[in-house]
DNA sequence: ATAGATCGAATGTCTAGACAAGTAGTGCAT
DNA sequence: ATGCACTACTTGTCTAGACATTCGATCTAT
């Protein structure tokens, strides 16, 4: 407060009230991104609103500007601001958040729409895999893979219908847990130590067959929503490949996607 | 070659044989970026493969190791490589590139899939738009907004039913566009200055209408797939509102989504 | 053999500067 | 009034260091 940084006046910004602890474990540029950060996501600043210049804000936390530039790198990358040279730094409307899709289980996804998630298992086996399936896991003739079919509710009510494939390799004596009661990931994460990294999933739409149609209660005249989804860990090794069957009535798929930025190789453009 | 960087014996990588421009317009770390990329995408370099530390790097370039980082942040940053503290940054397998959902016209869509696009123009209209279509627009009561329904064919074939609508104030005097021959992005963009930067798409399955069966051909015992994308500008001004059928046997979204990374602000979790 | 201390090497964080390059406005000359 | 040079201010790029933190291997004492 009292100090003089320089001679003129200081504006007083909403800024002027953040305080760093520059002795804290967390590093100073993450600090002050998820200061500022919660600043706009507070909506304290109208999009548009031109931050203060980096110079004045070094000034302000005591730090270097380097420092600064990189917690603005990541509130850049994350869609919170836009900086255009020469002219300053803007905030960005949060409906423009460049998120990533990100991976989501059934349990999270029904969460994060509001609602309760539930299963009910219909059965768990260890299968010889059909090729497509062996094909995916890289596997050799012999080895067998979990099959996990379960009816998804929410809400109490039976939405999909979810084959979930699992190679034994990876979580053998999968079958001693309760895939009913606790999600399949946590039990894999918690249990056997394997994280999903990345997710590609193929969605299409069907005529429910007359099995799928009494297992969801389909009424007639709906369509579901059939998705495939291949779930890989962090080398890129194969950890899931699941289909599952949505009733087309209560479900809706959600994509959020950006503009392609300038990629470091922008090879696959014609 | 000649340069006693240090005395000890220099060992000779593929990192040897890049070169970089010091004076050219294009900065020094994204040069770096792009050099170190190809030689990853070209598969020279196997996943898991340790490159060399930092300041090996910075020696041959002859860079601060600051630029450097700051190329190595972009390669990171896009899944080609995976640094460790303590260890050393180490080749990604090439599936796990982190690639943003991309933002993609029909057109765009049907030639990543190697297909050609095609249109029959059906109608273009100026209407008064329904509740929530002027909801998204943020329109007043008499603003108007252009509905441009076509048939989307692949390869000659009919693929999908798509009503594009935009707000009459963005690209007035659209009409006098040939939307059926070039894709209505590249006329927004090159005649209105019109980029797209998000989209949002509702995926569902849905029993087609006699007329949607008509319009597309579809055999019986067929769904379609009806995707819902609201796609906005640079500051979040909405842009256009589109409603696309497709037919189910014939099409099915991709989606690539990637785990949660350590966001600024991970509040959304419970 | 095994557990623990040590140490070298690697990335992570941070500093205090410098110059480049783009933008918008000021003010002058026409 | 109009066009243009100039200037102040902004972000972008880069340097040459410093110390911190983490990991893995080696060495040592038990």
């Amino acid at each position: 407060m009292g100090s003089a940084v320089t001679a003129s006046t200081q504006t007083i910004t909403p800024f002027s009230y953040l305080r760093i602890d520059k002795d804290a474990s967390t590093p100073i540029y993450q600090q002050i991104a998820e200061a500022i950060g919660s600043l706009l996501d507070s909506g304290v600043l109208p999009p548009g609103y031109i931050l203060p210049p980096e110079r004045v804000l070094c000034a302000q936390f005591g730090i270097s500007r380097m420092t600064l530039r990189q917690a603005m790198s990541l509130l850049d990358r994350e869609g919170f601001v836009n900086s255009r040279r020469g002219v300053g730094t803007a905030v960005t409307d949060s409906r423009l958040r460049k998120q990533q899709q990100e991976v989501r289980s059934f349990s999270e996804d029904i969460r994060a729409r509001g609602g309760r998630p539930e299963s009910r298992l219909i059965s768990l086996d260890l299968a010889i895999p059909t090729p497509s399936v062996r094909d995916f896991f890289e596997l050799h003739e012999q080895q067998k893979v979990y099959e996990v079919q379960r009816v998804r509710l929410k809400d109490g009510e039976p939405l999909a219908l979810e084959l979930a494939r699992l190679p034994e390799r990876l979580c053998p004596g999968l079958e001693r847990f309760d895939v009913a009661r606790s999600s399949l990931h946590e039990i894999l994460e918690q249990s056997y130590g394997l994280r999903p990294e990345t997710c590609n999933e193929e969605i299409s739409a069907e005529i429910p067959s007359p099995e799928q149609r009494k297992l969801l209660s389909i009424p007639a005249r709906t369509a579901v929503l059939v998705i495939n989804r291949k779930i890989h860990m962090d080398q890129g090794r194969p950890l899931e490949f699941t289909r599952s069957v949505y009733r087309g009535d209560r479900y809706t798929a959600v994509v959020h996607s950006v503009r392609r930025s300038k990629s470091i190789l922008q090879a696959t453009s014609s």
